[in-house]
DNA sequence: GTGAAAGCGCTAACAT
DNA sequence: ATGTTAGCGCTTTCAC
């Protein structure tokens, strides 16, 4: 619990001298230096990060904020922004805003602006107008991943994009009764991703002219979990007179919960039913299943890459949009259906 | 950005009194609280944590160190952690610490105690003597999870009892070969997990009789991860002839991996292989997984509200292992082995 | 190359 | 009930 003066007293100078040591900024000699840091050394002492912050204004810490930890899209571009902020000497300090509107004010007022963090980043997170307003009259940088943010810079991937995608794919096998197992419309996530990913895949089926719309039953709302696609593809490949050759799901959490109902009412997958999914999780992997390409992990390491530059002192932000690639994984789990 | 003595001004009173009446606490007119709030509201005046920890010690701040954040158990201890931490006001900050030893000491030595938390939850990490030691040198609170750690209250299952208890259950059933499907040996986590489950899996099986060790050939090394356990299983089910009709896998992730295995090998699960996992995951729930109930969630709650206790003011923990009561979770996965 | 001194923004005695 | 004062532990001019 050593405090710079009693490093500097033990190493016989001043505390400007033992800062300078100990910090590498400004002359010291090389003796000095090692005195100063013998002593540091000796006495266990570690900086207090609140004093250096209160005089420097600089904190080497950034808020995350992300409506979910552990669904699978979130952990994995968590874990791509815990990985490089670590290597770059920064803390992360983590949190979560849902829905609850005043929560999250209170997290926005009262702990970002508490001049706890330098940064912020966030994941799947529309910041208001007076959100990125705030925080860029505070000086921090703020980068945002999963939609496009007015005002600062961000990474998405195109989910209309996405989901016109897999559903290409399987029209190209032969599919025409396609049914997509996504968020429920009412309930839109930020950045309305549900409602683009119906939006790519009717915009899909009506290109290749398979009847498409809500007469056409070709949509159904399921929460965004392994649960929500079982209990809905339970429901909907009940009956075999109505059952798609295909699911298109509006994530891979859905489509493996869809896969496990398929194979439990005894529907041979890919054979007699084809399933795709969207976030590429390692699962994915496993099921076979046909997912699209996006990164999270080097999403989130970007992200901090972004953030990096102008704590360093570097060139502010530039505010753009970045659109992530996104391309198809094609595995083993779609096939023509099967013959009628 | 605007600082304590300008609300003061605006209000027409002085920095202490403004500080009181932003703060909460000690005497303050009602009618001055209200004009130094509005002050403050007008200015959009957010208090400097940085000053406030320098001169209270304190942050509002715990650390949270763990091996794995998108691990199935150890993400919903995450978010038990988190949501309890919120709730009381507290940041949560995330470190991350694998096998690299330099690492972990940075972790420790430059981050935790930098003076940034005011308490530490470890997750699954195996806390030394000293990093212990140092950490009530600094008065701060210290709780783990997931195994026992000597000189602080720690929250752990049975691990040895657990396997036990699946085992016991998959015996009780008529099962005689059954293999676990575990952790490296070599590759232990803190507190040798892997050892634990396999040492309960084989007292379950000597005790019934049944032959067990390394010449049983009961026991295959994977990795635990869904991908681990596919290809283990892939292996191992391959032969009929040899194959079991019973896994105990050391965790959920191994047990689904297993499972999609067994079905795409055209083995019925659970009518000619059952399978138990461990972690009661939502996952384990769709794929009808007998699993332990162990709570993960609430052992997260239950860790921070054993921390705030202390930082309240409250007297200081009692460092008494607690164990975790766990029991079966009992699903359809589980039935008699098919005749042969 | 090193030291003295000022001050970051706040809280907590202590006095009034 | 409110004001005055003294720091918390550090970095950073500015002299020397």
């Amino acid at each position: 619990m050593g405090s710079l003066s009693e490093v500097a007293r033990r190493a016989g100078v001043s505390k400007a001298t033992a800062s300078r040591a100990l910090s590498g900024a400004g002359y010291v000699s090389d003796t000095t230096r090692a005195r100063v840091v013998e002593a540091a050394a000796d006495l266990g002492y570690v900086a207090s990060s609140a004093a250096a912050s209160l005089v420097t204004g600089s904190t080497r810490n950034v808020g995350v904020v992300t409506p979910y930890i552990s669904r699978w899209f979130f952990a994995e571009v968590l874990e791509g922004v815990e990985g490089a902020l670590i290597e770059a000497g920064y803390d992360l300090t983590l949190y979560r805003i849902g829905d609850d509107a005043t929560q999250r004010r209170r997290v926005f007022d009262y702990f970002l602006m508490r001049k706890r963090v330098d940064a912020v980043i966030a994941i799947g997170v529309a910041l208001s107008r007076e959100e990125v307003d705030l925080l860029h009259l505070l000086g921090k940088p703020v980068v945002g991943i999963g939609g496009d943010v007015p005002g600062i810079p961000t990474m998405r991937i195109d989910d209309v994009a996405v989901t016109r995608l897999v559903t290409e794919h399987l029209l190209s096998l032969g599919h025409r009764r396609i049914v997509h197992l996504g968020g429920e419309q009412d309930e839109q996530m930020d950045f309305r991703v549900h409602g683009k990913r119906l939006e790519g895949f009717r915009a899909a089926l009506a290109a290749a002219g398979v009847p498409t719309g809500d007469a056409a039953d070709d949509f159904v709302a399921t929460p965004f979990s392994v649960a929500g696609g079982y209990h809905a593809a339970i429901h909907l490949l009940a009956d075999p007179r109505t059952r798609p050759s295909a699911i298109v799901a509006g994530c891979d959490e859905i489509a493996i919960g869809a896969i496990t109902a398929a194979r439990q009412l005894g529907i041979q997958v890919p054979a007699q039913l084809s399933v795709v999914g969207i976030d590429d999780h390692e699962l994915a992997e496993i099921f076979g299943l046909t997912t699209v390409r996006q990164s999270p992990r080097e999403q989130g390491a970007a992200a901090v890459e972004a953030i990096l530059g102008p704590l360093g002192g570097g060139r502010p932000l530039d505010a753009r949009p970045r659109l992530i690639p996104t391309s198809l994984r094609v595995r083993t789990s779609t096939t023509a259906p099967a013959a009628e």
